[in-house]
DNA sequence: CACGACTCGGAAAAGCTTTTCCGAGCCTGT
DNA sequence: ACAGGCTCGGAAAAGCTTTTCCGAGTCGTG
């Protein structure tokens, strides 16, 4: 027994009411579907502007079967990757009218169960995974049905689910390429944990960039400044040192320039250094600032809400597809601009 | 006309079918409500797990009139504030069987209202409001009637709006009186912009903690490492400098800390230098370590949770909060642990 | 003038759950 | 053995919208 129903919150009957029509016409005028005379209907729209009526989601939900909202469920606690995403999903989501459920598994599974049995009960018309892990993820322990699943900045299990990621190896193509054609012929890359496929992406393409590998050249280590400090001192005390760096990401290779720049070492004439992530905070404010490879992450949002609407719909089908980075050129790795 | 209803998605009717009983039935014996014999109940019950059952939502929110479904609107694109405070909020109301709609509205009033229209449509149980902004926000041009609203991280027009903010002002009595506490006499406060109440709060709570205020050592600026740098510099070229510093956030910090580095002086022997915000990444990456002043957001998202969820149960009432900071010593103010 | 056709608005069902009210059946006590 | 009371399960309405179907009223034309 619903008893107090907000003051302000008018149904379809109280504006049919008030335009003195009967529910379904009223009805019929705010959809503009069926034949309705014109006065009839300014009649209802006038009543319902008077009333500020808003038809209820939930009865128009229930009705079609259909909800108009998609659940998002990120694994990292929505940090500092899947904002850019969340943003580009959510604007264009809310372009076509559909809400988004926010839910934070942390990779716990029981959480996630949880979290994907709610959503459920509420009927999302959609599911969007996201937050990168070490590796894929199994698929979810539910029953999902033929709803509309992807997975964006994460991957599956299965074989055939949709994917979105950005072309790490791609991106790290263009990075290496980048300080080749600087004329750069020993080119070290420091990188994170071997057991991100990211890495092991990123890796390849550096490796694919070059005539031929030095494994002495490749550090892996954890995510950090300090392991870019490290890595930095490590690859100085070689007997034949780098004239290049292709860091993992902006934390190492702002740890490396900040190194670099104790050992009054120029960047980027005596080593020239590139980042990746595109991070502003870390990229901008080390000196010199580094270049980077943009992830494009809202991009990656925005295709992600455009693919999820046509899968909703109906149209599109699954399968991995990887967007294109971008190089951001800085100071570490050109001489004035 | 529902065409095709997902095929794992079962009704009450199907449970009641499949149980022999009917659908009133079910549902009381789903709902532990009504007097049924513990037999016909477990009938049901089998039934139920049998099909997967799982109710619609959207038909028990349209009956009941309540949602159990909140909006956040964040004014900061998900910015790193924003992060920490959903992912508390999340949680309480995760617990409470709450889900939470996620709306980015970017400071923009148009964008905003279109966000609100929508989660009125959806009925929702509450409003949230997030993301620092320069100053106070006027109220959203809409009729909200009584739904519950709170700010949190975020301020309002109206007099007794409901507000859950850190205490900017006590974080930097912490901050001060800590580097008194060391010894310190000389003070210098370089800060944010001054239309940030934020800035004007840690400003006053520097302040207060002082004997006597040298306006000659408050430098505001924007909040970036550069002018960090910048004012450490300033700082430093004084006739008599100061031997502690207390930044504006973690970010101006670092680019004080890698000055007095680059000049060789000693962090924190000759000048002590604490920061704002925790920002874990800028304050241990740097060298030394800096000490900071932890907001707490993701407290401050769960107390949000908690409070919003007294405000719908019409419990609680509107006012302004603050939830104390906590002092993170690190190596930029402790000699050697 | 009358009939047919067309225009417009209303009634009703569906979508799913919850809850109240009521009826039927069974048991007990006299 | 019968009446009353209690236990259990079913029927129905409410919550709000959309859509289909149908009836009534009107206009035009023969």
């Amino acid at each position: 027994m619903p008893e107090a129903k907000s003051p302000n919150r008018y149904t379809l009957r109280d504006v049919a009411r008030r335009a003195g029509v009967s529910l379904g016409t009223a009805s019929k005028a705010l959809n503009k579907s069926g034949t309705l005379r014109s006065e009839t209907r300014d009649k209802v729209l006038l009543a319902a502007n008077e009333l500020g009526f808003r038809p209820n989601d939930l009865a128009q939900a229930l009705h079609r079967g259909q909800s108009f909202t998609v659940g998002l469920i990120s694994n990292d606690s929505f940090g500092r990757f899947t904002m850019p995403i969340m943003e580009g999903l959510e604007t264009v989501l809310h372009e076509a009218g559909i809400a988004l459920f926010m839910c934070n598994a942390t990779d716990d599974p029981e959480r996630e169960k949880r979290h994907i049995d709610q959503l459920l009960g509420k009927r999302v018309d959609g599911l969007v995974f996201t937050g990168r892990r070490a590796d894929r993820r199994p698929a979810p322990g539910l029953a999902l049905g033929n709803l509309p699943v992807l997975y964006v900045f994460s991957q599956s299990d299965e074989p055939d689910a949709a994917c979105l990621l950005p072309d790490d190896e791609g991106g790290a193509r263009l990075a290496t390429e980048h300080l080749l054609a600087l004329g750069r012929t020993r080119i070290a890359h420091v990188t994170g944990p071997e057991d991100f496929e990211a890495v092991r992406l990123r890796r390849r393409g550096y490796e694919a960039s070059l005539s031929q590998v030095d494994p002495t050249l490749i550090l892996h280590g954890p995510w950090s400044e300090a392991w870019g400090r490290e890595a930095a001192t490590r690859l100085l005390a070689l007997p034949n040192r780098p004239d290049a760096i292709f860091a993992g990401n902006d934390q190492i290779a702002r740890g490396i320039v900040e190194t670099l720049r104790d050992k009054a070492i120029a960047v980027p004439d005596d080593i020239a250094v590139i980042g990746f992530d595109n991070w502003s905070v870390m990229a901008e404010a080390s000196r010199p600032q580094i270049s980077s490879i943009d992830m494009n992450l809202k991009s990656l949002g925005e295709e992600a809400g455009h693919r999820l609407i046509r899968m909703i719909r109906g149209e599109s089908q699954g399968g991995t597809s990887r967007l294109p980075c971008t190089l951001v050129p800085r100071a570490s790795t050109t001489t004035t601009p």
